[in-house]
DNA sequence: CCTCGATTCCACCCGTGGGTCCAGGTGCTG
DNA sequence: CAGCACCTGGACCCACGGGTGGAATCGAGG
């Protein structure tokens, strides 16, 4: 810890965007920042790849929407073959599918064209010391997405579940038959119905299939 | 697009954290930046809300773990009291309920304790500018946490399927019983039955249960 | 033209699932 | 001890699900 974090040397930033009236000014203002050189500008995910093989590259700034290789496919090459070099989306598109797309593809900042110079170097610099900037609204969409997949609820159960129907709500989540739950617990077959019954009548349960689904999203399958 | 972004006047800070040895330092080197006053130091949650409520405040740099009120708390309060007031968390725990709890809470960034200087300043200024800073580690997490609930894999099933029985797949998936499959396709019952015992045969599928967890495994629910 | 796949439908059978009612046994707690 | 919650089991009923076989229409393609 308390590494000594400074980057003495200028950083080495790669832009890339399609279109020139973006990709050509964004450049000229990055380089105003003494301490960002941009080496290269790209119009497409193939030229970042090049540009990032000819020299050292600390961070690409990089569009999705690019004509040959789009943004998100250029970051999971250069996840594969540059692990050291950090890549800064920078979109007009702040859906769901492109932000997922992105950071799992190992993006380490996410920024929409909203964002100013100063969000924008500031980005770059972290990005260069392994942290990770997204903007308000990006972070706010990955937790809503988080948030509806993962939050571990067994709250969406009603908690009057006693252990037993718990155990038998896990089994039909896996699918089992009755029989097969009932032989499961060394149990009888109508011992795993009343449980059964109990447990959807708690849990406003209609169906079994409904019940699969809702012991996945509870998290017990 | 393209707000101005600087912040003209210096950055009133607050820091929060129960153990003396490193709140006092702490507060002290990020008053060395220029740009940053560290305008109340705090050993709880209730110390934070009232230096918050005694004078404007733009960031709270928060421990989780304090006395009286934690920081996870704390953070929802300020959030619906001063949802103008930014907070980073600073920690040195980095687990799943931790960061979901603080981000969900209304972080705004997410540090863990072998952060630098730099890196605390610079996410304090990315917060007070509307963007939100993690640690790597952090970000990872958060990420696997999302792709285990979401990864959209349409290859776990065999690709002989027909449209139709796609269609009739994903409406299992949702739980439907066949009357409601087929009154939301216009068919009859019959033929659904038939769609169905079809896309079994060709999916090795057994149950409706089975075939639930397949098509929520699958991403067609 | 004729075949083939896809879609639509029918009839039949029967196993399982889901609902209801009831009841014995256990163990904890007021 | 009396009550309560839980687990266990049985009986009954009926609807829905799943399997089989057959059949009609239609469009694409040999």
């Amino acid at each position: 810890m308390s590494e000594p974090t400074q980057e003495p040397q200028r950083l080495r930033v790669v832009v890339a965007d399609d279109q020139a009236a973006v990709r050509e000014p964004l450049a000229a203002v990055l380089g105003l920042s003494e301490d960002i050189d941009v080496v290269a500008a790209a119009a497409d995910g193939s030229e970042v790849l090049t540009a990032v093989a000819a020299g050292p590259v600390d961070v690409v700034l990089m569009d999705l929407r690019m004509p040959v290789m789009d943004g998100i496919e250029t970051t999971r090459r250069l996840g594969e073959d540059y692990p050291d070099v950090a890549v800064v989306v920078l979109t007009t598109f702040a859906d769901d599918d492109s932000i997922l797309g992105a950071l799992g593809a190992g993006a380490r900042g996410y920024l929409t064209k909203n964002a100013g110079r100063q969000d924008i170097t500031r980005a770059i610099r972290a990005a260069a010391a392994g942290q990770s900037v997204l903007d308000r609204e990006v972070q706010d969409r990955l937790l809503a997405t988080v948030r509806t997949k993962a939050p571990e609820q067994k709250q969406t159960l009603p908690g009057n579940l006693t252990p037993r129907e718990r155990e038998v709500f896990t089994l039909i989540g896996q699918g089992l038959p009755n029989r097969g739950i009932a032989e499961k617990l060394f149990v009888s077959e109508a011992t795993v119905k009343t449980h059964i019954n109990n447990l959807f009548a708690k849990a406003g349960i209609r169906d079994r299939a409904d019940a699969v689904r809702r012991a996945i999203e509870a998290g017990l399958a």
